[in-house]
RNA sequence: GGGCCUAUAGCUCAGCUUGGUUAGAGCGCUUCCCUGAUAAGGAAGAGGUCGAUGGUUCAAGUCCAUCUAGGCCCA
């Protein structure tokens, strides 16, 4: 038994394909599954996509790290169901719908029949859920698709529908009247988390209106006083009901320089009025109060009322920060206008009707929407001379998150989740959240919640979980808490019956408090309460399942992107909490938001949006997941484009692959089998390799641990280039031969490093799983358990030997570039300073003498005569010790002689005198440099230093001939498509005298080099190859 | 207006937790080297006021403050 035939090269893309047969057809995930059964249960909950529209790449890069470590927990023998989900309720579905249709609006809906319509709304869910399942299955996230849960399923509804009765029943859902955004266009409130994802900035008038005032003791003392009052939605202003100013603020009565007498305050005086307006009166913003003045517009009449309409009012919630200190109130479209006019009794008038235009009764802007009534209004308060300043004012402002209508504030009655009623329990839930990263804890997630306000949960629309609420004529509430209840109430068709508007409508029961008959409340549920009950609705709680909801409550994990901060992230601990007095998550990673090439958002209308399924066939879809995984941090916005995708692929992946076909291309050559690997009579590069693979095991399982991705990538790609640069080049000869120790040891040191990767990169890693090791172990890598590591197994030592052979060959080849003499002329010796080098095992030597072509390495210590030394202070060590005086000790060092220092230091302490005192140092307060004396060639770094000898004698001349040579016929193997194992004739000839006498002396073991059985000097008439510097012809055959 | 994040080479990013005197890597560019797996690898070079200012300290890319610019979120 052996490896399969590894090709050097490789279509990523088609390869990955293989893979997702391989998989499909040997059912790999749920045998994932099936082994750890019986392990310990690491829950994680999958946060529903909203199947509204086509995946994106952003979903790709969530959906990449909820795959990771659910795959990793798995090898390490964790139980770690993962059934996915959904989203398939909300405004989106029916927008995608209606623009399908043609509609503009709920009446067209209503027109069509709301059961077709839902129907529709289903088909599209259904439709984009494919689109979903086609990503997810390409991009290799394994997720239970066959038991996926779905929002609109009937058992779904009969969960939220039980959690909304806890609710109630505890008294925290409740029908209120109050201004919330609207989208006049959807015909409905958008909740908060809604509001929060559709600011758009645009420009809006910002007017200065002026407000006559009408009376009062200021009047009689400025008359033609005014009021100047800013607002940036002048359409508001026809519904003015009364203007607010603080209590303690102070406000002035000023002259401008245009004799006018108006009002602001004190501290926007010079902002609003100019430099040249004087300070005539200052008051107290209290005793403004009951102050009536003149509403810029009529046209509506306020109702017989006793409360003080169109006076100033007091309000904690002015400021001087901007406009003029004085509030213009319309309280149906402001929460805080609503609640200040309540407060003073006044009455709420509202000229706009739900889509958003002016009444059609309303002078001049009657039938107007609303925001195109503000150039009317502008127009109609210059006319009347009530226009102070006009000026265009950008400003973010909110817009429908899908339908980018500017939102309008509106009061309207709605039902809301009294979440402000266990905001402290919120905060306790989250204290004992782990974020990751930790800042969102504190920072954007904990502010959301100390800023918690009232769950607008209900929707006027059609497609969404119906909010399940009877009332009967007398008003009493009747919460029905699944279709069993409702069917215990109205008859058992409602068992079976889709718990869909319009069916669930037509539902009536008798009132169980008074028997007059009850009907449902016209309204469906926000969508995002749909996903956050997921916990408990995915499993049909508490109809079914109980025992295991019980047992996967809350979660290990969950993972979304940065937006959902206030999106899933709050209603998934809201609901959890409300429902079971807990958080429904235990750990949480928190994305952040993938960029184009240039840094923007991602979003169909820059058209700057990188199609998945296209991205992944392009680079594979490793490419993409190693991209999004180790492609810098997790948790930070991130570009992408196709060169750093591209990039990954040849830095990582396929350095990795080259790797994995030289081990294949040499164990069948030499008829290795595998099963004889043994991981004894290693070399001290060998047994670096090893330990190296099991301090790979060891970091990339903590890092994992800590979900950082990116340090875990970063140690694996590290490896991998140790591997394949160092490891193998410097063992190559050893795979000619076959030798088992090296052959084990790299079969080894893959396996360690293809099973770290495979929760990565789960296709190359399965293939090379099939290629290397399936034969001998596991059916695939993704059924195996995370590679066993000890601290014994891992040796710093030999790791710091290694290191500091490295930087020694290193110094070796800037040295040879210095030089001038190429690497392939041999050297008679280097001489080597550097602390340690001489107690490297001869192995080590041995790697240093042939990476640089010396035949010798000698010290460069002790011969004083060839030898400059020069030291510096070592600051670290000094400054722990001399504090302020460091710099002073630092000079000393240097003034002292260097070489009667060192020796002193050598021998184990020396004194340097310090402002005339004497001081005692160590040679670990110094950095030591040793440097060969002029006609020596040197590099050296950090007190390390390697001098080549470049005598030339004509021996070594002789050996670098035939090193030459044997280059020359090894590349002319390598044209004509020889195979590795190919024994060869070679016939040479050479004018020069020099080549001819090298080739001759060396000719056997060059023979033996290249394989050539046949070596022969002979005239040749045409040759294959030819160097010009060793003036040599040569034909080479195949035998 | 508030909160959070970010600012390091032409580009993409490490380093900052724990301060140490020549600030790194990759991509791209120039020259050279190595090559019996590699679309690879190596050396040298060009390219940095580590966003700005101030402070703490013997010593600041790193800690603190303020500011500027960008991003995200909220008003």
């Amino acid at each position: 038994m052996t490896y399969r035939d590894v090709p050097a090269k490789i279509d990523l893309s088609a390869m990955e394909h293989e893979v997702l047969d391989f998989w499909a057809d040997n059912d790999i995930f749920h045998k994932s599954l099936e082994r750890t059964r019986d392990g310990e249960p690491w829950i994680f909950f999958e946060g529903p996509p909203t199947a509204n529209g086509m995946p994106g790449t952003h979903h790709v890069e969530a959906r990449v790290f909820k795959d990771i470590f659910p795959r990793y927990r798995t090898m390490k023998g964790y139980h770690v169901p993962r059934k996915a989900g959904w989203d398939c309720h909300g405004l989106p579905v029916e927008l995608a719908v209606e623009k399908e249709l043609g509609f503009s609006g709920k009446q067209d809906i209503e027109k069509f029949g709301i059961a077709q319509f839902n129907d529709k709304c289903r088909e599209s869910v259904l439709r984009h859920v494919g689109e979903f399942s086609n990503m997810t299955q390409r991009m290799g996230y394994w997720v239970d698709m066959d038991q996926a849960y779905w929002t609109m399923d009937a058992s779904y509804v009969d969960s939220v529908w039980w959690s909304l009765k806890r609710i109630f029943d505890k008294g925290l859902l409740v029908q209120d009247h109050r201004v919330s955004p609207y989208c006049p266009r959807c015909g409905t409130g958008l909740s908060d988390h809604e509001l929060a994802q559709g600011y758009e900035d645009v420009v809006d008038a910002s007017v200065y209106v002026r407000f006559p005032v009408t009376g009062g003791p200021l009047l009689e003392q400025f008359p033609g006083l005014a009021l100047v009052v800013w607002t940036t939605t002048p359409w508001t202003l026809v519904s003015n009901t009364a203007a607010a100013v603080h209590p303690e603020l102070e406000y002035v009565v000023a002259r401008t320089s245009a004799g006018e007498v108006l009002m602001v305050a004190a501290d926007l005086r010079e902002a609003v009025l100019g430099e040249d307006s004087v300070v005539v009166h200052s008051v107290i913003g209290r005793d403004l109060e009951g102050t009536p003045y003149q509403r810029p517009f009529t046209w509506i009449e306020f109702p017989q009322t006793d409360a003080p309409v169109n006076t100033v009012l007091l309000a904690d919630f002015v400021t001087a920060q901007d406009g003029t200190g004085i509030v213009h109130e319309a309280p149906a479209f402001g929460a805080d206008d609503l609640t200040l006019c309540r407060s003073y009794g006044l009455p709420v008038v509202n000229p706009v009707r739900a889509d958003g235009t002016f009444m059609p009764e309303v002078q001049e802007v009657g039938g107007l929407f609303f925001k195109s009534a503000d150039p009317v209004i502008v127009g109609l308060l210059e006319e009347r001379g009530l226009l102070f300043r006009h000026l265009p004012y950008e400003h973010a402002y909110p817009h429908c998150w899908r339908c980018h209508t500017a939102l309008i504030y509106y009061a309207q009655p709605s039902w809301y989740i009294r979440t402000t009623a266990i905001k402290d329990q919120l905060i306790a839930q989250n204290e004992a959240t782990n974020w990751f990263p930790e800042t969102i804890k504190w920072g954007r997630y904990g502010d959301w919640l100390n800023n918690n306000v009232d769950w607008a949960l209900s929707r006027n629309r059609f497609w969404g979980t119906p909010l399940p609420i009877w009332r009967c004529e007398e008003g009493h509430l009747t919460c029905v808490g699944g279709r069993r209840e409702l069917a215990a109430l109205a008859g058992d068709e409602a068992l079976t019956m889709d718990p869909h508007r319009p069916y669930v409508d037509d539902v009536t029961f008798p009132c169980p408090t008074c028997s007059q008959t009850a009907t449902r409340v016209p309204e469906v549920i926000d969508c995002w309460f749909d996903s956050g009950a997921m916990p408990f609705a995915q499993l049909g709680y508490p109809e079914s399942n109980k025992e295991l909801f019980e047992k996967s409550y809350p979660a290990d994990f969950i993972c979304e992107a940065i937006d959902q901060t206030r999106g899933w992230f709050y209603t998934l601990m809201a609901i959890g909490t409300l429902v079971f007095d807990e958080s429904s998550y235990k750990n949480v990673l928190c994305l952040g938001h993938i960029l184009d090439e240039d840094g923007r958002k991602m979003s169909k209308h820059l058209g700057n949006v990188l199609e998945p399924i296209a991205l992944m066939d392009e680079h594979g879809a490793d490419a993409v997941r190693w991209f999004m995984l180790a492609g810098g941090s997790p948790w930070q916005a991130r570009r992408v484009g196709h060169t750093t995708i591209a990039e990954v692929v040849r830095k990582t992946l396929l350095t990795y692959w080259n790797t994995v076909a030289f081990q294949s291309l040499y164990a069948r050559a030499g008829n290795w089998d595998p099963a004889t690997a043994s991981l004894t009579n290693l070399t001290d590069l060998d047994r670096w390799a090893v330990s190296q693979a099991t301090r790979l095991a060891r970091d990339v399982d903590n890092a994992l641990e800590q979900f950082d991705t990116q340090r875990a990538g970063r140690l694996i790609a590290d490896y991998v280039d140790d591997l394949s640069n160092w490891y193998v080049r410097r063992s190559r000869r050893r795979f000619w031969d076959a030798d088992n120790a090296a052959l084990s040891t790299l079969h080894h040191c893959l396996k360690v490093v293809t099973q770290v990767m495979a929760p990565f990169t789960p296709f190359i890693t399965e293939r090379v799983w099939q290629d290397l090791f399936a034969g001998n172990d596991v059916a695939s890598v993704h059924l195996t358990s995370w590679p066993e590591w000890n601290d014994a197994g891992i040796d710093d030592t030999l790791r710091d030997q290694v290191e500091l052979t490295r930087r020694i060959v290193e110094l070796g080849r800037a040295a040879r570039a210095t030089s001038g003499v190429k690497t392939r002329q041999p050297l008679g010796r280097a001489l080597v300073a550097a602390s340690g080098w001489d107690q490297l095992p001869e192995g080590l030597q041995a790697q240093i003498r042939d990476e640089v072509n010396v035949e010798s390495l000698e010290s460069l210590s002790g011969t004083d005569e060839l030898v400059d030394v020069s030291l510096k202070a070592n600051f670290k060590a000094l400054g722990a010790r001399f504090a302020a005086r460091t710099p002073l000790v630092a000079q000393s060092i240097s003034a002292a002689d260097a070489r009667e220092l060192v020796t002193s230091l050598r021998q184990g302490s020396a004194v340097v005198i310090v402002e005339g005192a004497p001081e005692t140092i160590t040679i670990d307060d110094v950095v030591i440099t040793e440097m060969p004396r002029e006609g020596w060639t040197v590099a050296s770094a950090d007190g390390e230093s390697l001098a080549l000898d470049l005598t030339l004698t004509p021996d070594l001349i002789g050996q670098g001939i035939a090193r030459d040579a044997t280059r020359l016929i090894q590349d002319a193997r390598k044209t004509s498509g020889f195979d590795i194992s190919d024994r060869i004739t070679v016939t040479w000839f050479s004018g020069s005298y020099e080549t001819v006498e090298a080739l001759t002396k060396h000719g056997e073991s060059i023979a033996t080099e290249v394989l050539a059985t046949q070596w022969s000097q002979s005239p040749i008439a045409e040759a294959t190859f030819f160097d010009e510097d060793l003036d040599l012809s040569i034909v080479i055959s195949k035998n």
